[in-house]
DNA sequence: CACCAGGTTAAAG
DNA sequence: CTTTAACATGGT
């Protein structure tokens, strides 16, 4: 795709493939916070980025330009993607809708402990959850950005005479943390998971799982406390960008049910049946159902 | 106030 | 192997 960088920003020009509001609500993420149609923020472990979306072009401005263009899969053509999904009658509208969607190359570590958060509750109650812990156990880091806005609203910073962001707490800052934290956090009954599975994590074993097979991947994931099926396949999809999964939450049980006219609750079954259907583009698939469906 | 939310777990069939 | 009840709690 089309962009440009400089010492502190990216440009990108071809906004057909690159809308920065489809991209963060389409639910991969959840540490961002959108100020209007212009402005939009976004921290990625301790990256901190701040978006400007104009008419012909989308500015985006950050200490660290290389990693944010992995982190938004700049070098990736979604336009090629979203021909070849297009002949399916049921995703070509969802893919017109969401046309400028984007699958995000985020941290391992933070996505295991997003998505363990993220089991049976809702998007605005895990945003808040991330945030408090960030808060609690990240390290608070300034802004070294002319910043030309007022972020004082912004959930992510804080401000007095300069701006500071949370970044997300590392393993090794999360290990102190206590069962009761993560109920203040409003973890609820996933308090006590969260717990055992950041005791059971070693830094070593975040290093060997890139050495893995994907099957292998699965499977750890599936071990740790907390982890489902879905929600490792959340993991597989937004952290190793493998793509080849559907994970299938109520919005896509719904959906699913709503297309092919079924009363069906298994959702093994509908993992499987759409991961047939989209094979390697199934992630993608999913990502345009459910910003599609969950707009509505 | 009842129902829902990017489900998982452990127990039972 | 598949099905089911229980699980905390803020959002709507």
């Amino acid at each position: 795709m089309k962009y440009s960088k400089s010492k502190n920003k990216i440009t990108v020009h071809d906004l057909s493939q690159f809308n920065i509001e489809q991209i963060l609500d389409c639910g991969q993420i959840f540490r961002y916070y959108i100020h209007n149609s212009n402005v939009a923020e976004v921290v990625s472990m301790d990256k901190y980025a701040i978006i400007f979306s104009y008419k012909d072009r989308v500015e985006i401005a950050t200490e660290d330009v290389d990693y944010f263009i992995n982190f938004f899969d700049l070098d990736r053509d979604y336009n090629i993607i979203k021909q070849s999904l297009e002949y399916d009658e049921f995703l070509s509208p969802c893919i017109d809708f969401g046309y400028g969607i984007r699958i995000l190359n985020q941290n391992l570590f933070e996505m295991i402990v997003s998505f363990i958060i993220s089991a049976n509750n809702n998007i605005k109650r895990i945003k808040n959850s991330l945030n408090f812990i960030s808060k609690k156990f990240g390290t608070k880091k300034k802004i070294n950005l002319a910043l030309d806005i007022d972020i004082n609203q912004s959930p992510l910073c804080e401000n007095d005479d300069v701006s500071y962001y949370y970044a997300f707490p590392t393993l090794e800052q999360l290990k102190i943390a206590t069962v009761q934290d993560y109920i203040e956090a409003g973890l609820g009954y996933r308090a006590e998971h969260m717990y055992e599975t950041i005791q059971n994590l070693t830094s070593k074993k975040l290093e060997d799982f890139k050495l893995l097979n994907s099957k292998q991947q699965y499977e750890f994931l599936l071990s740790l406390k907390g982890v489902g099926e879905k929600v490792a396949h959340c993991i597989l999809l937004f952290a190793m960008h493998q793509a080849d999964v559907f994970p299938v939450d109520t919005w896509i049980n719904k959906v699913y049910n709503d297309l092919t006219k079924s009363v069906v609750t298994n959702r093994k079954l509908i993992s499987k049946e759409l991961t047939d259907r989209y094979k390697e583009l199934s992630g993608y698939a999913q990502q345009y159902f459910f910003y599609y469906y969950r707009s509505k």
